[in-house]
RNA sequence: GGCCGGUUGGCUCAGUUGGUUAGAGCGCUGCAUUCACAUUGCAGAGGUCGGGGGUUCGAAUCCCUCACCGGCCACCA
């Protein structure tokens, strides 16, 4: 054995004798218990982070015990296609040699994407692999895998038969940067400054002591064109006089109502809203309740439509210009505050500004969904760990809205529903023809010119009324016929994972190893993920995914604050794992983390965790040069020996029951820290700078030995699944000294 | 605005149901080197547990309140 310990020499060695072992690929066995973890699923071409290795580090612990432990234990590794995520990255790429998604049809750019995908996924694989995971490969998932496909299209279909699937005029945000929709959850809000335009709105008839208009502040004044009504508040005292008055359009002259409700913020402006339902949230549900017309101001480029006048064409900073410009020239601005600071809804992935707009959009309805899967967290069927956290799946469940599933993106699970073209002539089309040129329109105006072939294979998106007759099918149903080209949200494919992944409905693997144990992930994804996953397994199978949820916290950079490229103060994990080692890096994350809560990068745990490596390292090399010095054999412990024990020998060994004791409770809490701190100050501080050291001038060496090999070896055992690759090198180091010749890996768990 | 976390030695954090001198890692100070390991050993310094009030025989721990730091959610015409 060398001096020091190098993870360099061992780290990739071990791992495939692990591999070639099966060790990682359990058998169903009756015989045995299951113990199962699916892997929350990395982006496919995405790059191992902080919180993934945190995340490895803890599952991969989980999963050894258990397998030392005697179970069945499976960890399913996976990898997800992360629909926009992914397909936002290609076009960046894409941008680089000049060109845009515009200019692609969607199976050639799906096509792309998927190369790009495969040229970029391995990267992922092997840091998986580099970690030290112990998954089973033979088992491995991506999310586009044709079963999975298979499987989440016919849970689509399973919804619509039950009447849980609508689809609905919507109100969307709308990125015109990604030309996709978001759910709220993926726009991001920020603070800035626009200009807050006072804008005249003269009185029809006005009364005698009347003004001769009315002021309406507004930070968005290009949809005025489409605007037919305004709001007080009732109980305004300075504004309810307005109440069933008209006054003019500023933009186009025609006359407009005043209405009542008390949405309107008295104190805000000047106590009078305009009212554009089809651009706003609340506006829309407002005029819902009063019935009012929701007319469009903006196509899907966010372009004004035609009906703006002289706005027509032009994207919405130009279209604010031009409107300024137009009411002033009226006469009808009354001033502009420059100093107007409000939040802005962005696109969390090219920040360019959300256009609040309706389209018709596929929703799942989640009343009847959600009901079983809020329940089953309240009555403890399921358990959220740290148990603070619930709180926030509470609060989710109970306002929880229908989910659009439908995304405007070519990257994903494309949604099963198939539109005859004859039944519905006003399907807006957009394709590359022939000739490669972009062409939009109707249905019953593109069929003049093109044949449905051309348009099949240039197509690029179709856009079907909400009142379009459909057919929910895996393949087409004949001639005729265009599917819809949405995709699913990502996490509507996600959300079936620990299903898909097992082989769901009828695999030998479903049936033993479902419903699986524990999931372990990130507190962010809870109501992204988490809620969904136990919505479908419920509503599929009738049990929940998983018993136990263990959210662990976020990894934030060194200075407190959380990692951002802007900032530049992201951890990359590699640097870290090459110079200190895997098991440094991950024992360090472990030991430097309790119970959930964010937490800096423990930086000098993941030192400290690499000389608690060479330490016990040389306690190896010790005993391994003690056995070879010692001149009479070294008996193996056993209770036989019990009276040739001294003292010291007792209390080690007692401590080391005691130990095995703290360990098993703690993780069954899930108290990593808690276990991994405790074995580290029995190795070092009790067995190392103690007991070793009174031994060293014992006479009856040989006694001595064999208690400290009994309890070195159970060390190991307990370190291994915190620390696999140096506990398994040692493990293998010292074969001439052990009873049994296996791997560490697949050893039995101590008993206390 | 609503909610959740946090505030413990120089730094980063533990402290599970309130119980004798509040722990760890790193850092710091002194000593030790042909002894498995200097990626080491031994010894040591360093904390009125954010402020105030309360409950209790007893509070870092429970209650109230204030302050500050993170974060989440909602609204913003």
């Amino acid at each position: 054995m060398d001096k020091i310990y190098d993870h360099k020499k061992y780290e990739e060695k071990i791992y495939k004798l692990w591999e070639k072992s099966g060790a990682f690929t359990p058998k169903v066995d009756n015989n045995k218990k299951p113990y199962t973890i699916i892997l929350p699923l990395p982006n496919a071409s995405g790059k191992m982070h902080t919180g993934n290795v945190l995340m490895i580090a803890i599952e991969d612990l989980l999963i050894r015990w258990k397998r030392m432990q005697g179970f069945s234990a499976l960890w399913i590794p996976g990898t997800d296609h992360a629909g926009i995520e992914t397909q936002v990255t290609f076009e960046r790429h894409l941008k680089e040699t000049g060109k845009s998604r515009f200019d692609f049809d969607r199976q050639t750019l799906y096509k792309m994407i998927w190369g790009f995908v495969q040229e970029n996924k391995h990267l992922i694989e092997s840091q998986i692999r580099s970690m030290g995971a112990s998954v089973d490969w033979t088992r491995y998932k991506f999310s586009l895998d044709p079963d999975i496909v298979d499987t989440v299209l016919t849970t689509f279909e399973k919804l619509h038969a039950d009447g849980l699937v609508y689809k609905d005029d919507y109100m969307v945000n709308y990125c015109p940067g990604c030309g996709t929709t978001f759910a709220d959850l993926e726009v991001v809000h920020k603070e800035r400054k626009d200009p807050l335009y006072y804008v005249r709105y003269p009185l029809v008839n006005k009364g005698k002591s009347e003004p001769d208009y009315i002021v309406v502040a507004t930070v968005r004044p290009e949809p005025i064109f489409v605007d037919t009504h305004l709001a007080v508040n009732p109980k305004d005292k300075k504004n309810n006089w307005l109440v069933g008055k008209k006054v003019k359009n500023p933009l186009t002259g025609k006359d407009m109502e005043i209405i009542a409700d008390d949405f309107v913020d008295p104190k805000f402006g000047t106590g009078i809203v305009k009212m554009t339902p089809a651009h706003d949230k609340v506006d829309l549900e407002v005029a819902k309740k009063h019935s009012l017309p929701i007319n469009k101001a903006l196509d899907l480029n966010g372009k004004v439509l035609p009906e703006g006048g002289k706005l027509t064409g032009l994207n919405v900073v130009q279209a604010r210009k031009m409107a300024v410009k137009i009411l002033g020239d009226k006469g009808l601005l009354e001033k502009v505050d420059r100093n107007y600071s409000h939040s802005v809804a962005v696109c969390y992935k090219v920040g360019h500004d959300i256009e609040p707009t309706i389209l018709p959009n596929w929703f799942v309805k989640v009343a009847t969904l959600k009901k079983p899967a809020h329940d089953a967290v309240k009555r403890g069927k399921v358990r959220i760990f740290p148990k603070w956290q619930e709180i926030k799946y509470h609060r989710w469940m109970e306002s929880m809205l229908d989910w659009p599933v439908s995304r405007q993106a070519v990257w994903g699970i494309r949604i099963p529903v198939w539109y005859n073209l004859k039944q519905n002539p006003k399907i807006a089309l957009s394709f590359i023809n022939k000739k490669g040129k972009t062409v939009s329109g109707p249905v019953d105006e593109l069929t003049k010119k093109y044949s449905l072939a051309e348009i099949e294979k240039g197509l690029q998106t179709l856009i079907a009324p909400h009142d379009a007759q459909y057919r929910i099918s895996k393949k087409s149903p004949g001639k005729g016929y265009l599917q819809e080209t949405d995709t699913f949200d990502t996490w509507f494919s996600s959300g079936q994972w620990p299903l898909v992944t097992l082989g769901y409905p009828a695999s030998a693997d479903f049936k033993n190893f479902y419903p699986t144990d524990v999931l372990e992930t990130a507190w962010e994804i809870l109501r992204l993920w988490v809620s969904r996953m136990i919505m479908f397994g419920i509503y599929l199978t009738g049990k929940s995914p998983f018993k136990d949820v263990y959210l662990h916290g976020v990894v934030r950079a060194l200075d407190g604050k959380k990692m951002s490229k802007s900032l530049g103060n992201v951890i990359n994990p590699d640097d870290y794992q090459t110079e200190f080692g895997t098991d440094a890096l991950r024992m360090g994350l472990v030991i430097g983390n309790a119970n959930g809560h964010d937490f800096n990068f423990p930086r000098d745990k993941v030192t400290s965790a690499k000389n608690f490596a060479n330490k016990i390292w040389n306690m190896g090399r010790f005993m391994k040069f003690m056995f070879e010095k010692c001149e009479t054999k070294v008996p193996f412990y056993s209770p036989d020996l019990t009276s040739n024990l001294k003292k010291e020998d007792k209390i080690i060994i007692k401590k080391l029951n005691t130990l095995v004791n703290k360990t098993d409770s703690s993780l069954e809490k899930y108290r990593f820290a808690d276990a991994a701190d405790a074995i580290y100050h029995f190795m070092w501080h009790e067995l190392a700078d103690k007991y070793i050291e009174t031994m060293k001038n014992r006479a009856d060496k040989d006694i001595a030995l064999s208690v400290l090999r009994h309890i070195y070896l159970n060390c190991l055992k307990l370190l291994h699944p915190f620390m696999p690759f140096v506990t398994e090198a040692i493990w293998q180091e010292l074969k001439p000294l052990r009873k049994k010749k296996g791997l560490l890996i697949t050893s039995l768990w101590p008993r206390s």
